[in-house]
RNA sequence: GGCGCCGUAGCCAAGUGGCUAAGGCAGCGGAUUGCAAAUCCGCCAUCGUGGGUUCGACUCCCACCGGCGCCUCCA
């Protein structure tokens, strides 16, 4: 896997064998959660999921920084108190990632829990000459880290900048605040350096330790937090504990806006306008984040099923950036229907659902043995092989995209819809196992999506269409054509897919054309 | 200004110093279908531009053009 602190792919080797502690930065809760936020988490759903899958038992830790300048003033403009507003916005953020089907984080803590603990981390800092308290702050002094700058490469000397006019109380511009003096009014905690609140940088440093220990395996993020964030938690963590922190460093490409015209990259239509209508909107291709105003995540998934969001964070690269929009959206969406035609199709001739089928895995089962022959297999050693090179979730798909056509194909050739064999569909549900078994690794398909299930309401609906066509079919069988085209335009216009397949006429309702 | 990333078909997106440059969306042709839909088969790129290294580069190096990120809060 990658390492941004070597900046190559690194054999992945554990501080204890069989055993993988794995930390990821966690949001600021001060608004509602956008899709940027979700990136990291599902990345690492799945980076956790294939680990497990390959043997390792993995404990996952993401903080939630709940005491922060943004919070503080977030919610003097609400009126409510910091401790309530994060609470308000930690429940958004549990609830996207349970939308989101990343339900394997061991443990979430929040700054405001480890406030002692941080506190002991700071007085380390300070004993061991790493760190001076100036005028009720406490700041760490770059200066003392020889190696300070090696994960973003950067030297402390080129950091000296402009500096700034507000940099008195730190001995130089580059060194940052461990410990915060309260300001009138500002949540605070009593520490040996007066009443204050937590750097930014150090709650990540003191509760990973607390967790995870002082060496752990991976630490995870946006790009956008290599500097200065991970960089001053490195500084922290090896300072004190005068040994490495993380082995591997991951971070994740960031989510942009795509350009509702043209490409990425190319000249597009917009830049060609008038500025007075070159806007937020218009622009090729911007980052996401709070400045150009995201819009939260709960909204996005009132028009996308969170399994449309998986799969477009997953078919690219996680260290690429990612296109975001209604335009890649929908795309996804339209991808992702193969699979589930397949499952479909797949309980229609089974009556077994995808969803619920257990796969075994099969991670170290002895694959050249079921080579011999077998498509599926061949391909199932593909993905793995994408997977294991720095989690190459995109090939993976893609070769997830090819099992399909194999199975389609395998479910034509031996015309299963319409003469049922007993040895055909246990070969078929073999090769169901194995997809599921790699869907799994991706957290993919795990639940069945709403829009198939059946609730109480649509009960009538679903009898009258039973009702029509039956009728319909009768028409056919009678060669009354015109009958039956008139019936499947009507349907259609209502919304309504009719397909007469080998084995039954279905009726579906018809996907948004996003 | 400093550090770094990217530029692959109409769009999205993998990848490799030399074997057919994945996959998806869209499109086209065919099989199948009463006609459709779905499915299957086939077609659709020489890899930003210009140099260099090499027996050989899209892949390595240099320059240029274009896009993006970080350097202050950001997943």
């Amino acid at each position: 896997m990658y390492n941004t602190l070597s900046k190559r792919k690194e054999e992945f080797v554990t501080v204890q064998p069989g055993h993988v502690g794995m930390y990821l930065c966690g949001p600021t809760v001060y608004k509602p959660s956008h899709i940027g936020h979700m990136v990291g988490p599902v990345i690492f759903d799945t980076v956790k999921r294939y680990l497990e899958y390959s043997g390792w038992k993995v404990t996952w830790v993401v903080n939630i920084t709940d005491v922060d300048d943004k919070l503080i003033a977030e919610s003097a403009l609400r009126g409510t108190t910091m401790a309530k507003l994060a609470e308000e916005m930690t429940a958004d953020y549990l609830a996207n990632l349970a939308a989101l089907g990343v339900r394997s984080i061991d443990k979430m803590p929040k700054a405001t829990e480890h406030i002692d603990n941080i506190i002991g981390f700071v007085q380390g800092l300070v004993e061991k000459g790493f760190a001076y308290a100036s005028e009720g702050d406490v700041y760490f002094d770059v200066t003392k880290d020889s190696d300070y700058g090696r994960l973003s490469n950067r030297s402390v000397e080129s950091m000296q900048g402009e500096g700034g006019s507000t940099v008195d109380r730190k001995r130089s511009a580059a060194d940052f605040a461990l410990w915060k003096k309260a300001k009138q009014g500002e949540p605070m905690w009593e520490s040996p350096w007066g009443p204050g609140r937590p750097g930014w940088h150090i709650e990540c440093s003191a509760m990973s330790r607390a967790i995870l220990g002082e060496q752990f395996d991976i630490h995870g993020g946006g790009l956008d937090l290599v500097f200065p964030h991970h960089e001053n938690e490195i500084a922290q963590s090896e300072s004190l504990h005068g040994c490495c922190m993380a082995r591997y460093w991951m971070h994740n490409g960031l989510m942009q806006a795509a350009g509702t015209t043209g490409k990425v990259g190319g000249r597009s239509a917009a830049q060609s306008l008038p500025e007075a209508t070159l806007d937020a909107q218009a622009q090729a291709a911007t980052k996401i984040s709070k400045s150009t105003g995201a819009e939260p995540f709960k909204k996005l998934l009132e028009r996308h099923r969170p399994e449309t969001v998986r799969v477009l964070v997953l078919s690219t690269h996680y260290r690429s950036p990612i296109h975001f929009g209604e335009e890649p959206l929908g795309e996804s969406a339209r991808a992702m229907e193969a699979f589930e035609r397949l499952f479909s199709r797949y309980e229609r001739l089974s009556g077994k659902s995808f969803y619920v089928l257990t796969a075994k895995n099969r991670r170290d089962g002895d694959a050249a043995a079921n080579l011999a022959g077998n498509e599926a297999e061949l391909l199932r050693v593909k993905f793995l092989a994408a997977m294991d090179d720095d989690f190459n979730t995109a090939v993976g798909i893609a070769t997830l995209f090819d099992f399909v056509r194999l199975v389609n194909k395998y479910i034509d050739q031996h015309g299963l819809e319409k003469k049922s064999s007993a040895d055909v569909l246990s070969q078929l549900s073999e090769m169901m196992l194995v997809l599921r078994e790699l869907t799994d690794t991706l957290g993919l398909f795990l639940t069945e999506p709403i829009a198939t299930r059946i609730g109480a309401d649509e009960k009538t609906v679903s009898k009258l269409m039973e009702l029509v066509i039956e009728i319909r079919s009768r028409s056919r069988a009678a060669k009354d054509f015109a009958t039956a085209d008139l019936v499947r335009t009507k349907l259609a216009e209502a919304g309504i897919v009719v397909e007469d397949r080998a084995d039954g006429t279905l009726w579906s309702r018809k996907k948004e054309a996003t």
